[in-house]
DNA sequence: CGATATTTGTCCGTATGTATA
DNA sequence: GTATACATACGGACAAATATC
């Protein structure tokens, strides 16, 4: 991460970005990458105005809005530390990434990494309800926030009926949007298996984290409101930046 | 794992265990153990049969005791095969782990490892709403079923309402006795918090797993039919061989 | 224990650009 | 165009909490 002095970084034309959110995301990104390691403490504010080349106040205006994020804790007296986990996902009946997402004061979006077709294995088949060998979707998929990754999926919708699921998740990074141009107005999840696993390099380098760090593994069963299944996902989540979150309130 | 033959373990008195039963649970040990690995094929009924010296239809009993527990799947015309997660167990308002065990046809048993007493950390207080460095009772227990060891866990009570905890858990075995005995009906879960994590060497072999292989970590709060928290615990579970399923039902 | 330095929290004021009525 | 409101950014001063010696 290098200083960015304001006085060049005066943006010209449409997308003015303001200095705070940028030394946010700035310091979002290094502490997603390892710069700052959980539980470290981040330069005084002092010294990033100095670094940043900015007022003191800017950065206050920037670890505040990580302060809501999660990302960091300030202590008075004491310095600013990095909290262990930067997102708490909840893992409820009506799960949504993007809502999930905003709760915690993040801007997030999915990415297609990649799409095709192939035949339903004996765990799809059961938790799709389809014939066994029957044609699914298969979607991998990349969940951000704020530059970090959170997640990468796989993702198994029934064919025919999801035909045009590719492109309209790439339109519109949504997968709700998606579903309801495809009639589905409404989806619950079912349930979620978790499970604790390590995954191979590749996995661990879209992650953006080391290959000896653990993942949590989440298996779920979206359903439509006639009950029946929609989507079956497999979604890995980045261990050392995500806990999640199960309430019991009924 | 050793072929037991039955001859030899004809028990007298009091506690006979039937033949399947013990030929299951060595099974479970040695699957528990990594004899067995996740996905791969069990001897033949008939290679079992000689092993332990029993009829084949014994060995069929407890393989299918086994399969009802979920550790192992039997397919006609192939074989017997280890299922990659031996427990499946479930995360609800209402969990107890004794129950949990009983719904998967498990037996289990809590045993206390230690106990003592400290003073509450800034989380500790939060978690059970009370003031910080105030007493809490500190127990530290082993999940067992059937021979393979699911969790251990760090569970803190406060004092001085749950002062006789560590005896009546240690005679009784079980934490819902334990709170019955303190004026404590019923409880539920408020909420889990749920991260993947790696482990010092002590709790791997506690674990009864390598090192190398991850945890979930559980965080929850128990509550009283008042909503006062009781118990905030941190639970270990053996990612090799547990998975939480968590139920989204209302 | 006290003295001192460091770090964050809060308040004052000033100035500029942007969006809105 | 003008007036107003708002967000952003800078500069300084002091208080409060913490760390260190």
């Amino acid at each position: 991460m290098t200083a960015v002095p304001p006085s060049t970084a005066l943006q010209s034309g449409a997308e003015r970005i303001s200095f705070w959110s940028q030394i946010a995301s700035d310091l979002a990104q290094a502490i997603g990458s390892g710069v700052y390691a959980p539980g470290q403490r981040l330069p005084s504010e002092h010294s990033l105005a100095q670094q940043f080349g900015v007022n003191r106040h800017t950065i206050r205006r920037a670890l505040a809005s990580l302060g809501l994020q999660g990302l960091v804790r300030v202590t008075q007296g004491s310095g600013t530390y990095v909290e262990d986990f930067a997102v708490e996902l909840v893992l409820g009946k009506r799960t949504r990434h993007q809502q999930n997402l905003s709760q915690a004061g993040l801007r997030g979006r999915m990415q297609v990494l990649d799409a095709s077709t192939q035949r339903a294995t004996r765990a799809q088949a059961k938790a799709l309800e389809v014939a066994l060998g029957s044609t699914l979707l298969r979607m991998q998929m990349l969940g951000e926030a704020e530059r970090q990754v959170l997640h990468v999926s796989e993702r198994y919708f029934p064919l025919p009926r999801f035909a045009q699921m590719e492109q309209m998740v790439r339109d519109s990074g949504s997968i709700t949007v998606a579903f309801q141009a495809h009639g589905v107005p409404d989806y619950t999840r079912r349930e979620s298996r978790i499970s604790a696993e390590m995954v191979d390099a590749a996995v661990a380098a879209q992650l953006r984290q080391p290959a000896n760090r653990p993942t949590l593994l989440v298996e779920s069963v979206n359903v439509d409101p006639q009950g029946r299944p929609i989507e079956f996902a497999r979604t890995w989540f980045a261990g050392d930046r995500v806990r999640l979150m199960v309430s019991h309130h009924d």
